[in-house]
RNA sequence: GCCCUCAUCGUCUAGAGGCCCAGGACGCCGCCCUUUCAAGGCGGUAGCACGGGUUCGAAUCCCGUUGGGGGCACCA
């Protein structure tokens, strides 16, 4: 095989898809085996839907899973430019290519006629499809008949003949439905995705075209035009598609994480998300469902990936996750605790160093950085803004809870330094030797008077991080 | 409605005719450990959609049914 060239090709139309890393993880692990490239080109095709900020937004999310690309936009290449809005041109000259040689026509007819020929078409249960109406007519013939527009489109003419079958490197022989004369140039002048993915595809030089299920309907039509404009094809990958739980396709609307941004917000780990979706629709590279994005690479198979749409199981993640936090190292852990924190507010010294002291308490009692920051929070808040949790209160601060406090308060004062095992010693000889109180329930009232809440990270390493004064005034607060 | 596509525990998957009265992981349940919560250890629950073939033998091959998904835009 010479070497593959392969390209993911998102739109910036709001925040970076799911779909747009699974796409790339596979494309660039197929690259990256075989010493190929790995394209980023921009299909900014579609005016209305586009958004000015979303472009970076890709980047910044697939850098942020590790991924890198040898041409794009951004860092150029021979191929340049990468995004389709600046290559206009190209495209105009293989669509008049087309029209001379008779395998495309223009169409005048209105979005309206449009809809009205497709429901009149469903109305009679017969399949969906343009009629024709234009082709051999002028533009002073067509607009005898009505429901036309100034601006024509231009359409393919679809024989037939057409090409339905192909082989996938994925699922092998596929048949794909008859497509009606697709649109391939719009009245505003920007090529469909259709013209434009091959046209760019073929000048880019890529081999295998690797791209979610849902564009096996349309591949016919990309099949043809290689055919007309005289293109060899390149290898075809249609990945499963992202599910939601209910098993339709990955939505923004039904499923928070089909935002990219969104696994960052919360706190996930990069080599976690890579890890999750190399699981999904391929399974195990070897003994351990573990495993780096080199280790997928190294083994990768287009025949090993499934064809079964994988629901994304928000649960398996976080076990990930959880997996990838533990294996950090302290240091590493604080540095990705305190970034997470700042992300949208400000973190200050103090903070930062609180944050980072009790990296290694929350280490292996959390999923997410997220839950990290929120755990530690105790330590975050400012004592005038420092309140107990109203269910803990009632369930370790009742009479008896202050009672506890009463003799751990002045156990606590006299102890010389305030480190973790004289705070230990300190609470269980006064406590648990002196009332009599089975640990649970002599450290339950200090734990909530000082965290504000019965789930914490080890008390006695907290109470040191928080410092004898604080600590000391929560307690004494607490008692009442 | 039409076309295409898919089908192993709740979820992700192993399984390419006998190694499978189906293995692993997550989740869930129980026990142990334990200052809360976790982590960790041990154990458990649960599946080849259904019906016909083919074959000495089928989760694995074929056909049908059912069910799921995708597409049928001047969106990608």
């Amino acid at each position: 095989m010479s070497t593959p060239r392969l390209r993911v090709a998102p739109s910036p139309t709001g925040d970076p898809h799911v779909g747009t890393a699974y796409m790339s993880l596979f494309n660039l692990g197929f690259a990256r085996r075989h010493g190929g490239q790995f394209v980023l080109r921009i299909e900014d095709t579609d005016r209305a839907r586009f958004r000015a900020d979303s472009e970076q937004q890709i980047y910044d999310t697939l850098h942020w899973l590790g991924f890198t690309w040898d041409e794009g936009p951004d860092i150029g290449g021979p191929f340049a430019p990468y995004r389709q809005s600046e290559r206009l041109d190209t495209y105009g000259e293989y669509v008049e290519r087309l029209l001379k040689d008779g395998h495309a026509y223009h169409c005048w007819c209105s979005a309206e006629r449009l809809a009205e020929m497709r429901e009149q078409q469903r109305a009679q249960q017969q399949p969906t499809g343009y009629d024709r109406l234009c082709f051999g007519k002028t533009a002073e013939e067509r607009k005898a008949f009505g429901g036309t527009t100034d601006t024509p489109v231009v359409r393919m003419l679809i024989p037939d003949d057409v090409p339905l079958t192909f082989t996938d490197v994925i699922r092998g022989e596929v048949s794909a439905p008859r497509p009606d004369d697709q649109v391939i140039r719009k009245a505003d002048g920007f090529p469909t995705y259709h013209l434009a993915v091959v046209v760019d595809d073929h000048l880019m030089g890529i081999t295998h075209v690797v791209r979610g299920e849902e564009w096996i309907s349309s591949t016919p039509k990309h099949l043809l035009l290689y055919r007309w404009l005289e293109m060899p094809e390149p290898a075809f990958a249609h990945m499963p598609l992202l599910r939601n739980v209910d098993k339709s396709k990955i939505s923004k609307r039904k499923n928070p994480a089909a935002r990219l941004t969104w696994f960052v917000e919360e706190g996930y780990l990069p080599e976690a998300l890579v890890n999750f979706l190399a699981l999904l629709g391929y399974g195990q590279p070897g003994e351990s469902e573990i495993f780096t994005f080199e280790q997928f690479s190294a083994s990768f198979e287009w025949v090993n990936v499934n064809t079964v749409g994988p629901v994304f199981d928000l649960k398996k993640l976080d076990w990930l996750n959880g997996h990838y936090l533990r294996a950090l190292g302290v240091d590493e852990l604080a540095d990705r605790l305190v970034e997470h924190a700042a992300r949208g507010r400000e973190v200050d010294a103090e903070a930062a160093r609180l944050l980072r002291a009790g990296a290694s308490l929350v280490q292996e009692r959390i999923e997410t950085l997220r839950q990290g920051v929120e755990m530690l929070g105790f330590l975050l808040v400012s004592d005038e803004k420092f309140v107990v949790d109203e269910a803990a209160a009632a369930k370790q601060l009742g009479d008896e809870g202050k009672r506890v406090l009463a003799v751990a308060i002045p156990a606590l004062e006299g102890i010389e330094s305030w480190a973790t095992a004289d705070i230990e010693h300190a609470l269980r000889t006064a406590l648990v030797d002196g009332l009599g109180l089975k640990p649970r329930n002599a450290f339950g009232p200090v734990r909530v008077a000082v965290t504000g809440s019965t789930v914490s990270p080890p008390l006695f390493e907290s109470l040191e991080i928080l410092g004898r004064d604080r600590s000391l005034a929560r307690m004494r607060a607490a008692q009442g």
